[in-house]
DNA sequence: GTAATATATGAACAGTTATTCATATATTGA
DNA sequence: TCAATATATGAATAACTGTTCATATATTAC
């Protein structure tokens, strides 16, 4: 390593860079989000939640994995604000969390040309 | 386990859900491109390079750690598609890839209230 | 209060991943 | 061709993560 070609123009967004770079917190949450986004599990979570409200019990129906494995996942998901839920008698009834969720979502099948 | 109050609604949802998931391999995809952004070396990468292009030693630069490490993590985004390089001369020099990298990360920022 | 139902959680194990180290490849200049 | 520079990569290891199993908590109906 050492210098390149385009030492100045190079120079100046690495001074840049490191001038606009978030804190490692945000740096950190930021990457929260996306891990929780991250695994094909929680993914269809989401996926499934684009229908509508729906109860742990209809939510395992709909994406498969144990009982114990999804409410792990949904623990993480709310974690990351991906999702919302609310206590209905004994059930808790969990729901996409904002408009924020789809859109990324939308952005992101777009991106590798993933038609939902 | 077994029917929630909302059985009906719910139900309705779950089917509606199972019938609209994306494929496994689709479901993958996406997956991945949000796992090439979940680690904070990388997302700081991708951070760094709103800035313009740069080569490597620049980015180093930028966001710190050893040649190896960098590369390594510049291997991951390129694969996802987030980054796009080119040689010129001895250095590669890479760039956000297209504008769905930066209108994601604007999202999310969004949602987490980091100002980027 | 007790039983039944719905959901959550802690611990442990297996599988995955990020980093490091050493080395390989590719380009340039002499 | 040889040396120097820039970047990439394979293997190994340490750290992390998802799932499972067993169990805990919370709500409802009796």
């Amino acid at each position: 390593m050492g210098t390149c070609g385009h030492e100045e123009l190079h120079h100046l967004a690495a001074e840049a860079a490191k001038a606009n770079m978030p804190n490692e917190e945000d740096v950190g949450r930021v990457a929260a989000v996306f891990k929780a986004v991250s695994e094909p599990s929680r993914l269809k979570i989401l996926f499934a939640l684009r229908q509508g409200e729906m109860c742990v019990y209809h939510i395992v129906e709909a994406v498969g994995g144990t009982q114990s494995a999804v409410s792990h996942q949904l623990r993480m998901l709310r974690e990351g604000r991906m999702i919302k839920a609310r206590r209905d008698g004994q059930n808790i009834v969990y729901s996409l969390a904002d408009e924020h969720v789809l859109a990324v979502l939308e952005l992101v099948c777009t991106h590798v040309k993933c038609k939902i």
